[in-house]
DNA sequence: CTTGACCAATGACCCGGGGTCATTTAACTG
DNA sequence: CAGTTAAATGACCCCGGGTCATTGGTCAAG
């Protein structure tokens, strides 16, 4: 049976050359992130996650030091993932109208829930129980994939400046965790939200942040 | 020392009648709003809640099933009030501008921020440990809100039709969440902030709301 | 191949905070 | 004033995050 477990590995029983311990890390990462995708973060365990990875508890907290670490850095993974994917998108050539713009965000994320939903966990949660030095190489992170993509924004819509630009950067930010927390919802409320005459809570995240950011910038070419 | 506490009780050392049950409970309410808006609501502990109502921990549970109920039971009551703030301006006659609009909005809840930061947890956090009838009685009295303020918003805004005034509801509530999430910042993050170079992750929450909504209502009224 | 040093992994342990419940006693009643 | 009710108490339980002395894989030098 030792030997099914060591076939079972892809990582060694003791990570001890480098990309072996990122390859743990990562291990640990999937595993906090399959948890999270069926439950919540309060619900995820630490101790699942080890034991999902076939680890002791104590080895998890040798990679990340407290339970909100792990889940930031899975954060910053899956933002840095989506903003590589949105500027791809944002690279193709041409000027384009405010609703293809919306439409190209609001594709972005489909299927990527856990990313947003972590990201309305950020501020709230994540950032409690964490040192100074990684909410900043995460801030940096965002700081720079911010950059591009407001550069890319003013290529397609002309009529943004880099002022407005900026805006609409964080107000689709604002959309994204907003409507993410309104139409991913807890088991409770889901049941509550079924009844009838409770139709004008549900919210159907894709079409409302088209909707949203659509209107948003014809407002803003409006203008 | 018995008669100097007893000087400082409001409510009777055990409350019997409804109305005082009524009072220890808005006593509950109060020390648990001052201790969020000192802290968080990981923070807050339900054994300090207790001693600022100078009553026994057990006792904050005769009154609030979880700790998540208590902090439901607080929103309930400050969305209650907001609301009936927010429907009052707008039951001021006349057809406004967007601006107009989006300034009431803004400075409606200015000072209201434990109402905004609670706002932001519901979904997250406050709907995990509660029963559905909670939710449900919550839920309702939102509905119940809604719409009014989407039938006042008609009347001040008249481009707007029922659908898209239930829309700018939805947009302005995912806005506010969001948007106070993002200005609203656990303390290692405002450190982290303070650098000069994290400028533009930096939110002033009132002018950014404004000039959300004053573009989503020009996108609108364009249209 | 053997041996020894290193350090990744372990899991028993600690601790703090949410939540419970048998007991106590303040508040009302006749 | 004695009796009844039920609000308040606080010792207690339990769970989950986080710690650390000990164990034993891993690797490289001989």
């Amino acid at each position: 049976m030792a030997g099914a477990l060591a076939a079972k590995r892809v990582v060694p029983l003791r990570a001890r050359r480098d990309e072996d311990k990122e390859a743990r890390r990562r291990e640990l990462l999937d595993a906090a992130r399959a948890l999270f995708e069926a439950t919540s973060f309060a619900q995820v365990k630490m101790a699942d996650v080890a034991a999902r990875t076939g680890l002791a508890k104590g080895t998890v907290f040798l990679y990340f030091p407290t339970k909100e670490a792990l889940f930031l850095a899975l954060l910053d993974d899956l933002l840095t993932a989506w903003f590589a994917k949105l500027n791809e998108r944002l690279a193709q050539g041409g000027t384009w109208t405010g609703h293809q713009l919306a439409r190209a965000v609001a594709v972005s994320l489909e299927g990527e829930e856990t990313f947003t939903r972590l990201l309305a966990l950020m501020q709230t949660v994540l950032e409690q129980n964490v040192t100074v030095a990684q909410t900043q190489a995460f801030k940096e992170r965002v700081l720079g994939a911010m950059g591009t993509t407001a550069a890319l924004l003013q290529e397609r819509l002309p009529f943004l400046t880099p002022e407005t630009a900026g805006q609409v950067i964080r107000h689709v930010h604002a959309l994204m965790t907003g409507l993410r927390q309104m139409a991913d919802i807890a088991p409770v409320a889901r049941e509550v939200l079924t009844l009838p005459h409770m139709a004008p809570l549900r919210v159907d995240f894709t079409a409302e942040l088209t909707a949203a950011i659509t209107t948003l910038l014809r407002g803003l070419e409006a203008r």
